[in-house]
DNA sequence: CGACTTTTTGAGTATACACTCCATTTTGGA
DNA sequence: TCCAAAATGGAGTGTATACTCAAAAAGTCG
């Protein structure tokens, strides 16, 4: 772990390394060679940092799960309008970390501790979804809040993917017709 | 290529050690020792009758592809949900080439050969969806269908997805969700 | 400054990968 | 039955990967 300022900086050097490269071309692309020639530093200087690169990679994974959520603080008081917002804002501000958040979740094989971490977050997005649903009376039932959570959530994942394999896809327009369709 | 009986049965048991190798753990698990392991055959067979792994791949990948669409023969009278009908069809009866259809899109490297192949489907699905929208008047222009059409397939490959990270997940209940939601 | 710790360098290791080569066996038509 | 072509087994090649190590350099703080 780093203790100096000079091992801070390299460490900081290294995890904008391993998010560029992951946004760019997947776990495929983030290579120990790859993070290191961008960092500019060597595999030795890593290692004085993180234990392995699975630990980079996940530092950086968890900072995208985290991201594309909103303050949490106004969990209970937001409308469906202002969640979507706030993912189409993520999407369209924070690129690299959206492209990771979807790269990884994807690229990184099943049953791994990330996909997992990728999972329990995503259940916790649906509630919020349904939660807000059921605020603005959308929807009878709790049961078809959560339902109509996935669905919604199921569309702005996919539109978001599909905009990661081909950059020229309108993302913002598309979720947005997402969301009115669920508010009738 | 194979010429001989005996060769052709080999070339198929290949093709189903890396279907589902592929399905199970994306192109990661399709290595080549575990391609041959599992089919029984060692590198020398494999390489009398591929002339790389990457085309083995690409076989089983544009199966997959092709297998999505429902009956070509039928585009221009199928209702929409004829055509959500078959896309769950074939991911609750070909589980395999479902998880191949999506962890192939999705782990293969982008501007990959692969990449292009499933983005030039997947318009060519838009469209079938779109069309069947006019037709059912679910929709006044063509602009508009080809928006409804991209979130409606962005949700249905969402969902899979999502189950392909979860298989306790209920695909065909979402989908089901997600198409009557269009329908109003 | 001086002593101690952290950081850096860069060559080196072990492993997994796709792929090759060729002697040997099997196939199938004449 | 014979034989050329095809298929097979299995050791071997080159390369990229994550990771290690020890010596040297640089940072921190009394």
């Amino acid at each position: 772990m780093a203790r100096y300022q000079v091992g801070i900086r390299t460490q900081s050097k290294i995890l904008e390394a391993t998010r560029e490269l992951l946004a760019e071309g997947g776990l495929d692309a983030a290579t120990l060679k790859a993070i290191c020639e961008r960092a500019g530093v060597q595999a030795g200087s890593f290692y004085n940092i993180f234990p392995s690169k699975e630990q980079a990679v996940m530092q950086v994974a968890g900072e995208a799960i985290q991201a594309v959520d909103p303050d949490p603080e106004l969990s209970g008081t937001e409308t469906l309008n202002d969640l979507v917002d706030a993912y189409i804002r993520f999407v369209v501000e924070q690129p690299d970390l959206a492209r990771v958040y979807l790269q990884v979740a994807v690229t990184v094989g099943n049953d791994d501790s990330v996909t997992r971490r990728f999972l329990r977050h995503h259940v916790r997005r649906v509630e919020r979804f349904a939660q807000a649903m059921l605020r603005e009376s959308l929807v009878a039932t709790q049961a078809e809040a959560v339902t109509k959570a996935e669905v919604l959530l199921g569309a702005l994942d996919g539109l978001a993917f599909r905009w990661v394999l081909d950059r020229s896809f309108d993302f913002t327009k598309h979720a947005r017709y997402a969301v009115a369709q669920c508010g009738r």
